[in-house]
RNA sequence: GCGCCCGUAGCUCAGGGGAUAGAGCGUCUGACUACGAAUCAGAAGGCCGUAGGUUCAAAUCCUACCGGGCGCACCA
């Protein structure tokens, strides 16, 4: 699965092919050639527009050295032919038969197709979610689950050794106000009325009605109720609900990180000593702070408060140095936009801490916007009023809920279109993919009752396969893109698209009846497109039913 | 005021130095007596927010401005 692709394979000798040409032509010494697909499809299979940049120091048109490198070009067993076109570019066009070897590369180890060993055994941890266990988790948070957990999948799929973890936010300030509420919500469930004197900043959630009623089947209406307890109580209610909500969402996290630990083991103190003994801290207007200027950040940051509490980035720099400590290569984590300053303090901390503030890697994952016939439809926590994630899955379903989510870049805004994703047509595009599994499955039902010749295959040369055989070739670097630029997007386009030639090609040709050659090049094209369409969507965490 | 994200077809968005800027939806026109028409084929549709700059070459890089979203705590 190391090996190379193949494509990959002659794109790097046909690049060392043409760098040989340009030094015999007098080009610059270590002059690269890089071959790619061209942005029109079509046009070629490969291009390169090395010819612009030596015309300089050639002295001759862009134009001409294109043709004198075609010229000069020796051959190549996997190309069909080289041309000098446009105002200087190299089009390179493969032999068919050539490409559709990749048909057997796929159907020899169909999971493993795509595979690579780029991340070199190296560990990532990969928090993301970690909501806070205040409530239930919200479509952003779903996102945020959706993006994680693929990435996970993804870097697992190109040689990383990557994890999955939640820190649990189940400390602090804000859980003795979640207790706070609680205790509201349970006088409220024995007859009290609340709701005129609701104190400000006390969690007003509807929601929180479920814990104290879970609160008083489970203790009984004589239990203590002080915040603390109700606090921790409602925290631990909470995260189970968030939890399954996760696992119908097929989000596992492998590990869950508690803040409540950090505090309680003196992790978060033993960092306010590290910090000071470096000699990063100073006191001012009563409070600790730390230098975190002199990590990049643009202002510095309290760590100790006046009262002598510790702020948040304490313990989260505990946690962060623990990860650390737990022997982890890169740490990526997963935040929200509101979160965006919070990116350079905890880098420097980390820094200051541990020297190792270059592992953390923080994405961005911007907002989602609920779409409803074309009208945002309104969430505000602040309100108590939101989408709740579980929802969404009850209305669109967990498969269109992933794929909508993965279809935009982590960094930009997405809305989601519920009437969208609830059409069975071409225009949902999570149907459009597995409707494309579908058939290939229903024809390989049929396929069993087909005789298929033995002997070598008959080309597959038309354009509709052609297409898909280019596709398929290209699935690694697909896989590979993504990994690279934790950007599971490129998955569901090249889902889309690969979905899209084959229903061209179905159009098109018929896979069964035809001479036997024809059959078994045509069922075997078939197999290899479903194999690589169960790795992608495998891989954005979607299931291709086997019936729709 | 400062920071981050975003302005590309009527809509939702790809593309982030190189060819005539791509895709889906929507619109219009066609295609079922054979494997699933929940599909396919074709057409129309663009001063890539504006103005400068760098470059042989800019949607792409730089600067300024305009517009939209989100942040800027001894909250987390």
């Amino acid at each position: 699965m190391a090996e190379r692709t193949r494509l990959a394979r002659v794109r790097e000798e046909l690049q060392a092919a043409l760098e040989a040409i340009i030094q015999d032509l007098g080009g610059p010494a270590g002059t690269r050639v890089v071959l790619a697909e061209p942005t029109e499809a079509g046009r070629a299979d490969l291009a390169t527009s090395v010819a612009f940049g030596l015309a300089r120091t050639l002295r001759k048109s862009p134009r001409d050295i294109a043709a004198e490198l075609c010229a000069r070009f020796p051959g190549h067993p996997d190309v069909e032919a080289l041309g000098a076109e446009g105002p200087g570019y190299v089009n390179v066009w493969l032999r068919t038969e050539f490409l559709s070897g990749v048909v057997d590369d796929v159907l020899s180890d169909p999971q493993a197709f795509g595979r690579s060993d780029e991340g070199r055994n190296a560990r990532v941890l990969l928090e993301f979610v970690s909501a806070n266990p205040t409530g239930p988790l919200n479509v952003v948070s779903g996102r945020a689950a959706a993006l994680g957990d693929s990435l996970a999948r993804l870097l697992n799929f190109t040689g990383w050794r990557a994890d999955k973890e939640f820190y649990l936010n189940n400390a602090g300030v804000q859980i003795l106000k979640l207790g706070q509420a609680v205790d509201l919500r349970i006088r409220e469930l024995l007859g009290e009325e609340v709701e005129s004197t609701w104190p400000e900043g006390v969690y007003p959630g509807a929601y929180v009605r479920d814990a104290a009623r879970a609160y008083l089947d489970e203790r009984g209406a004589n239990a203590p109720r002080s915040h603390e307890i109700l606090g921790a109580f409602a925290a631990d209610f909470f995260t189970d609900r968030q939890r399954e909500v996760l696992e119908r969402f097929r989000v596992h996290f492998d590990s869950w990180a508690e803040e409540r630990r950090f505090r309680e083991s003196g992790a978060a103190e033993a960092v306010v000593r590290a910090l000071r003994q470096s000699g990063h801290l100073d006191e001012r207007d009563g409070a600790v702070w730390f230098r975190s200027t002199a990590f990049g950040d643009d202002k510095d940051r309290v760590v100790v408060k006046s009262d002598g509490s510790l702020t948040y980035i304490v313990p989260d720099a505990a946690y962060h140095w623990d990860k650390v400590r737990r022997g982890y290569d890169r740490l990526i984590d997963l935040l929200g936009p509101d979160h965006h300053g919070y990116v350079s303090r905890i880098t420097a901390i980390l820094e200051a801490l541990s020297g190792q503030g270059s592992r953390l890697y923080v994405l961005i994952v911007q907002l989602v916007r609920l779409m409803r016939d074309g009208e945002a439809v309104r969430m505000s926590k602040r309100g108590g009023e939101f989408v709740e994630l579980a929802e969404l899955l009850d209305e669109a379903g967990v498969d269109a809920a992933r794929f909508f989510f993965l279809e935009r870049a982590p960094e930009t805004p997405l809305d989601f279109d519920l009437g969208l994703a609830l059409l069975s047509t071409q225009a949902n595009p999570v149907f459009y993919v597995q409707y494309a599994g579908a058939r290939i499955r229903s024809i390989l039902r049929q396929a069993a009752h087909e005789t298929v010749a033995d002997g070598p295959r008959s080309l597959l040369a038309a354009p509709e396969e052609r297409a898909l055989l280019w596709d398929l070739a290209s699935f690694p670097d697909v896989v590979a893109r993504a990994a690279r630029e934790l950007s599971p997007h490129w998955l569901t386009r090249y889902l889309v698209e690969l979905a899209g030639h084959f229903h061209g090609f179905y159009r098109q040709h018929r896979v069964l009846g035809g001479d036997p050659d024809t059959v078994r090049a045509r069922i075997d094209l078939v197999r290899a497109v479903l194999a690589v369409l169960e790795t992608a969507t495998d891989l954005i965490g979607v299931e291709i039913p086997q019936t729709m």
